[in-house]
DNA sequence: GTGAAAGCGCTAACAA
DNA sequence: TTGTTAGCGCTTTCAC
């Protein structure tokens, strides 16, 4: 029984008689053998590796900020389990967005990791450097959050619908005057916000004339934007926030100056982190599907390295709208 | 100029010349050179690769309950950031405590990895199985959250020392007869967050009698606990609950007794994660320094594996308390 | 101070 | 179906 057999029984290749493979297995689980990924990828093999790249800014300071945005953690749910399940692991790497060594950073992290796969989250998504040296580098990669076709496989949640439910919800109970706090114009998925608010809006005959403010997914830009929006002639009677800290500055900015949410103003949320639930009133919020987006995301690229068929693209995964107290009819 | 004269100019190796050294490093740079850590740890070089040790179903649990505990974004900040520095990565992996397959889970990790060292959170810290197997491998280790000696470097945030101040407060504003509700026993720790609260109740000539109950770091065991409290002949004025979850469930069951927090109830609770900003009153919590001893835990494994020599131990990275809305004078 | 040779643990390609 | 050979990209050891 050679070394190479062993081989063909760890990587499951079907030219092994049965009680070959039977044999070999006992051994190996008898032995509590694992082969040592560092040696299979030297034998021109896979790596076992997906590395998960995310912003190094952004990461950063929400984790020093401790606010309970939880991204990460929903993207090793998602995406660390179903690793785990196919054998792979999933690693965290940090990238900063607007370096202009991007393309340093992340070479440098694929010739020393190696990986067999890419996970993109915004707003690394759509960046076409990225996307065009992954594809030079043939390495299978998914863009979460993402719309474009293209090289890698693009997942979104939706955001133009998720805006647009959310602001039907708020049309629904009464609203005429919804204001929107966009997110910062580097993040894709802000426009794509706006465009489904908008839509609604639209749809309902109504005017968005002085209802957009932006933000860059800040407390302080949101306590700005906030601001902007009240103060204006006919401010609106509803706010949508882009993500939760906006929201949690548009609340804290209604609370001094004296607007009751949600007696005064609905106010719905993006995101739907933990501390949501905590504020008063609880917010409603649209709820992003991260675990369920990063578990497809590592589905797609491992069933890619079996050389599957890629299925139709993008792959949505809807965020719906959680219902909580800080929206009321107007 | 050889191979060879790269791979000592790589691993900052002292006998080459200096212009060698130039030479070759700005070959490097210029092409953007970064060597694949596969082949250096086949090489028979490092893996530089540091595996964090965390409990698979509290993990998993806290992931998916949503409610902002931040403990791997904590280890996350201060571990991957501060490997980072060294060149290392941190990959996260998830082991069952109560299998009784441990051994086999941590082997095939080792195995499949080779990490050049691992960091051991509660509740593995002071498991001896893992212990004992980790210090035969010869991997540096770190335990976080221990006292004992022993293989690996220990380091704690003194959780003796923060039961005390935080029951020390409460003393200091009056009160005497302050509950505790401990965590579950198979966490070290927990026996000594009781140990400090009885210490300090000692101190200060006060009865413990009825005033201590155990949960297991959980919403429903914390209402319990503070609902076996609250009904004692003579219920305590103030509580110390060990776990933000538990606090929380606390805050709640006053709530629906009538009990005022603060005026009728001070509430102390331990973690500090996000959300005990937000709740009303805004909780007096004790503040873990995951992050600082995560980062700490990384520089003595990598000063391990330069052969420096290891500082005394336990390393005491202390716990702060801090003062929030839930305490008043009694 | 630098180069050459051997080998780490595995897999792909080929031979039997 | 199984075994053999070569080589992945590095680092170690030893020679120069």
């Amino acid at each position: 029984m050679s070394l190479q057999t062993v081989s063909r029984v760890i990587n499951k290749e079907l030219s092994v008689r049965p009680d070959t493979t039977a044999r070999v297995q006992e051994a190996i689980d008898r032995l509590g053998y694992v082969p040592s990924i560092a040696a299979q990828r030297m034998g021109g093999s896979r790596s076992y590796l997906i590395v998960a790249l995310n912003d190094r800014e952004r990461t950063i300071a929400d984790w020093q900020a401790r606010q309970g945005t939880d991204w990460i953690d929903q993207m090793l749910l998602g995406g660390m389990l179903t690793c785990a399940e196919h054998g792979y692991r999933l690693i965290v790497e940090l990238v900063d967005t607007h370096s202009d060594h991007i393309e340093r950073e992340l070479m440098a992290a694929i010739a020393a990791l190696q990986p067999d796969g890419v996970i993109l989250t915004p707003p690394h998504s759509e960046n076409p450097l990225i996307v065009r040296l992954l594809d030079a580098q043939g390495i299978s990669f998914a863009r979460i959050g993402s719309l474009q076709d293209g090289a890698g496989f693009a997942l979104t949640m939706d955001d133009e619908h998720a805006a647009r439910i959310a602001t039907e919800h708020l049309l629904g109970i009464g609203h005429k005057r919804v204001g929107f706090i966009a997110g910062p114009a580097d993040y894709a998925l802000s426009g794509r916000r706006i465009n489904g608010w908008q839509a609604a809006m639209t749809a309902a005959a109504l005017d968005v004339h002085d209802l957009l403010a932006h933000g860059d997914f800040s407390y302080p830009s949101g306590c700005v934007a906030a601001a902007a929006l009240l103060d204006a002639s006919e401010p609106p009677t509803a706010i949508i926030a882009s993500n939760d800290q906006m929201a949690l500055a548009t609340l804290e900015t209604c609370r001094a100056r004296g607007i009751a949410v949600p007696h005064d103003l609905s106010l719905v949320s993006f995101d739907n982190t933990p501390v949501v639930r905590f504020t008063h009133p609880p917010l409603t919020a649209i709820d992003q599907p991260i675990a369920e987006v990063a578990a497809r995301a590592v589905t797609l690229i491992i069933a890619d390295l079996a050389g599957k068929e890629p299925p139709p693209q993008p792959i949505i995964v809807p965020a719906t709208l959680v219902l909580r107290g800080s929206t009321a009819a107007c």
